[in-house]
DNA sequence: GTCTATAGTGCGATAGAC
DNA sequence: GTCTATCGCACTATAGAC
């Protein structure tokens, strides 16, 4: 019994996905139509995608905390008043960011999985689209994952259990695959902290992996041949 | 040719380790000598400990620079003027931290390596120390890792360099095992960057571990499992 | 050697002009 | 809808008492 052919490359998925690079900041200004006070569209559009890709820049040069409004103004060119049109507060601003990732464009990815039975091609289609994922929108993963802790109490207990999420959801594809007899794996949990440690290592690294000019598909070739290696699995 | 056996436990190493958890803080002082105002050693001694471990609890919650002089005086009941004669500015006191690490630190575990041949059992040596140095400082490892981007452009660079390192050392051990057949890989870049984010992981994520009371040596055996898959290594 | 008091700076946030 | 001006506050760092 042949499984269809899928295609697991970077295009692929891009070509899947129900949002792009360009179309992101749309899809932000709709997710927070009630906080954004500026209702002219196209221009607020505009705005969020200069003061996001502002805050990326400067939070991941000196940490969020660091970042000053001032700083902000000046680099999105937008006054201190004209600001507060749209983000609330500086912390509020973070906690957009990480929302927004983790309501709206995490999820995104989930509908584009296809429907596969065996652990081992759903392990692979979870740990590609977490590197596709991280390529197209990596300061949000970035962000999120360096700005999380100094985040309120909430926020970081959050970035702890979506952690232990991702741990889990691996762990027991593991161990599905090992009771299937597909893998041999003695320590599921230590092995999913690994997988998932690479996948981080990917958004949290970009400049050692461009520097060495490893692309989207080449990480997530190396990733599934990993765990294949780590897990043992027959039939890759 | 049977090799003398060697015992790779973190007992072991504690052992051998020129420096422990508790003398850590009177080599500090040594180090400093010329910076830190205070002569009465033993004093010093225990405000450093005092001031240093204030800071990483308080970095760690919030960062670094959301960290105030007057949180660090109220949590560690030394006045703002006092600590003053300990620090010479707030943001030399992430510098110390940070030389201390890299110059004092990291080099005692170096000095504790047993002579080996064997590529592969110079990796493990190599994995094995930064787990188990990890496990003894991690505070240290941790503060480093998280607040080196928040320092200034020549500490920033500093940090990028040293991983670097670490990824080309881990490479050319396995580039020589793969040259004496006992290891196969076909891309050692990638797999050092594997390891080295394994590495890091443990001290980054040690609430995880300690939730699922992972030991260091669990964690090192598990390591050195996975690098022995990773590069289907010989005689494992 | 450690404290208190304070100088001087830069912050987040807002009110009100346009 | 965006700007300028400004308020009140918290910060780092220091000076001088003890």
């Amino acid at each position: 019994m042949q499984a269809w052919p899928v295609d697991n490359s970077f295009q692929a998925f891009k070509r899947q996905l129900p949002i792009c690079r360009n179309s992101v900041y749309s899809e932000f200004y709709d997710f927070f139509r009630d906080v954004i006070k500026v209702k002219r569209e196209s221009a607020a559009i505009k705005n969020l995608e200069t003061i996001c890709t502002a805050t990326f820049e400067l939070a991941s040069k000196h940490g969020f905390d660091a970042m000053s409004l001032r700083d902000l103004s000046r680099s999105t060119g937008i006054s201190m008043g004209g600001l507060y049109n749209y983000i609330g507060s500086k912390d509020e601003l973070a906690q957009m960011v990480n929302d927004f990732l983790s309501r709206r464009l995490a999820p995104m990815a989930a509908l584009n999985n296809p429907k596969q039975d065996k652990p081992r091609d759903l392990l692979e289609t979870l740990l590609r689209t977490a590197i596709y994922m991280g390529s197209l929108f990596r300061p949000w993963y970035r962000f999120v994952y360096m700005e999380s802790k100094t985040m309120a109490r909430k926020q970081r207990d959050q970035a702890k259990s979506f952690d232990l999420y991702d741990t889990q959801r691996l762990r027991e594809l593991i161990e599905a695959g090992v009771r299937a007899g597909d893998m041999d794996c003695a320590n599921p949990e230590l092995s999913a902290s690994a997988l998932l440690a690479m996948v981080q290592d990917w958004y949290l690294k970009s400049w050692k992996y461009k520097r060495n000019n490893i692309d989207p598909d080449d990480y997530a070739d190396f990733l599934v041949s990993t765990m294949d290696k780590l897990l043992a699995c027959k039939d890759q």
